[in-house]
DNA sequence: CTTGACCTTCCCATGATGGGAAGCCCTACC
DNA sequence: GGTAGGGCTTCCCATCATGGGAAGGTCAAG
């Protein structure tokens, strides 16, 4: 199977099958005569199980450690549950904090007229010298991924 | 005010303030003779802005506008209030999603018995044919600040 | 044997942040 | 006046996961 038919199959992009292999989450595929990679239905059930695990949250080292476990066949499941449950609890952080966020714009917004008159709370709270903002540590609940 | 002190007091990083000068979200600093940038209080107030802006999650493009509209005397409130809700919104999605990987989790780590044999669900479901992981469109609720 | 779809590698960009080096500046102290 | 130590400057690099795109090789169908 070329990397476009495991792609397709896995829902892993081409581009990132490289760069998990050039990173070595997923072990180097096979190589046709004229340098193509080609992928096995083993393989694509990896990059799958990559794909999913994203899917939920986890960093690609973590993915790396339960591909580790995944593998290992005298695994205990305590290890995996356990990274599943420190996920969640990550996870749990990171939704609290934008809970937190969510409420402090919610209330300004609440007190905002939002008419044609320049008065806002909103922005007279983030230019005041104190505000409702909290000091969130940088665990990182802001936007964007990219 | 040095750019150490200008740090201190706003709450933003010497670098950070140098990288926003840089790329446009804040005016360029006074200079001594030697060089050095200088801030006065306004400019420290217009640091502590970005930073709770920051805070509640905004991305550096939308606090652009937010500065702008703070500049803009004759500004609509209207205005302000519709970034604001429209963060909430984008916060929402993502609390959303994250906490259907953490239903997801909690679901698959349940079945999990947690002890020293190798069985486990949670595995199963990531590398089987079917499973209970749902496909997030790319909005980004993962883990991860940069 | 050409055409178009695929594959290869390589470089670059993202967003917000920090680390660190090399070198200049300023202040306090002797 | 000299020096030590801390602060400032610019510049480059790394992060994390992902995509874009160029230049060039390969393959299968017509």
């Amino acid at each position: 199977m070329n990397i476009g038919e495991a792609a397709k199959a896995s829902g892993v992009s081409a581009k990132m099958i490289r760069y998990y292999e050039q990173t070595g989450l997923i072990p180097e595929a096979g190589r046709t005569a004229s340098g193509y990679r080609t992928y096995t239905t083993t393989e694509v059930q990896m990059l799958r199980f990559v794909r999913r695990a994203r899917n939920l949250g986890f960093t690609v080292d973590r993915i790396a450690e339960l591909l580790a476990l995944w593998r290992d066949r005298s695994r205990h499941s305590v290890d995996v549950k356990t990274l599943a449950l420190s996920q969640v609890e990550g996870l749990r952080r990171k939704i609290r904090e934008m809970e937190d966020m969510v409420a402090t714009l919610e209330h300004l917004a609440h007190g905002c007229n939002g008419d044609h008159r320049p008065d806002c709370p909103i922005l007279a709270d983030l230019e005041g010298e104190t505000s409702l903002v909290m000091q969130t540590s940088p665990t990182g609940a802001g936007f964007g991924r990219h």
